[in-house]
DNA sequence: GTCTATAGCCTGATAGAC
DNA sequence: GTCTATCAGGCTATAGAC
């Protein structure tokens, strides 16, 4: 019994969604062709059909692909102990530098919240936001600040996320400077912020 | 000498604009095409390239428009005197109100951080955000706050602006009620976050 | 599993009548 | 200033050879 069934070659698959994922980053579901996908692949258009029902198929195909990577890596900055005050320094900083280091990623959600119909939305929920929106809200809640615990937690990804989401526009706002950019100073910008918020 | 040349019926022009930005933010640039602007304004493709060179040229003249109308709601949340931290709160109540009100904005907003080229995002920098920009950095700086003011606005922007962006998944993570998306609740701790941080 | 060829539709854009 | 008619090319998806 062979575990390579009716979906063809599974590595042939792989390498579709792989390729595919940088083109819908950088220009969205609509603004890709299958003929595009078939170039980067390096195969012609039928060839996709083969391993993949339509575009649509293709595409769900690739988000996930693309998000279960991001859930193992978002899991990973929480996978951690210390004092609350330690747990939030690190999560803050850890998240910032992978945002830095996938951009992609970070575009692919913003598309999806975008565009994502409810299906979608609650897939890439389920399988990337909930188990970590848990440990930050239960940091949260640790934290003994006075609010809404999901209110924060959302407020804490946002303030980290609105910088990278802003970074090809403030270069032409007032004060914008390179170092804006940098995961680092950036990083460090949210914890203190945050770490100040809780001071009191 | 006519004030009517020769770019056509100028209400024309106008209302393809307005009916378009809708079609925009819904579904993107490349997920609209000539025809879907012409069903909603009801007249022929043919009559678009009257009035617009082509779907470039509409696209940018509308995302002009929609922009100018942001600027002006933008500026009207700054213009009032108080203690920098009267300010700070109307500021952020009423900035959480307009984007509330007016989603579309926000989206077109965000699209254009996505795809935008450096052209459009200069020239939305100076439409839009340098002005109330300036303001928010400088109110920043009037409580005193030891940190980069343009760090400072930005984060700011974020907080509030992320409550929407993920409005359409939150109630698929633990703890989204709908009460999270009213813009008075949001606002207020969003208000409370920030008088948070520089009580200290 | 991958190819070439192609069907059938939709796209942006234009020509020319009124 | 708006229309109808139309073009050339791109799109998704399929058929059938190998």
């Amino acid at each position: 019994m062979s575990n390579k069934k009716s979906a063809g070659n599974l590595n042939t698959a792989l390498v579709i969604l792989e390729k595919s994922i940088p083109l819908f980053a950088q220009s969205g579901y609509a603004g890709v062709s299958m003929r595009d996908i078939s170039k980067v692949v390096g195969t012609s258009g039928a060839a996709l059909y083969h391993h993949y029902p339509d575009k649509q198929g293709l595409y769900l195909a690739a988000m996930e692909h693309a998000f279960s990577d991001m859930a193992l890596s978002i899991q990973s900055t929480l996978d951690i102990k210390g004092t609350p005050e330690e747990r939030l320094v690190h999560f803050t900083t850890n998240f910032t530098d992978q945002m830095a280091r996938s951009p992609e990623l970070r575009i692919l959600l913003q598309r999806e919240l975008l565009d994502g119909d409810d299906e979608r939305l609650k897939l890439l929920a389920n399988l990337v936001f909930v188990k970590p929106f848990k440990v930050i809200k239960e940091l949260a809640r640790e934290l003994g600040l006075d609010c809404d615990a999901h209110l924060l937690a959302i407020s804490m990804a946002g303030l980290i996320l609105f910088h990278f989401e802003t970074e090809s526009i403030r270069r032409y706002l007032p004060g914008g400077l390179k170092k804006h950019n940098d995961p680092k100073v950036i990083g460090k910008h949210v914890a203190k912020l945050l770490t100040g918020m809780l001071g009191k």
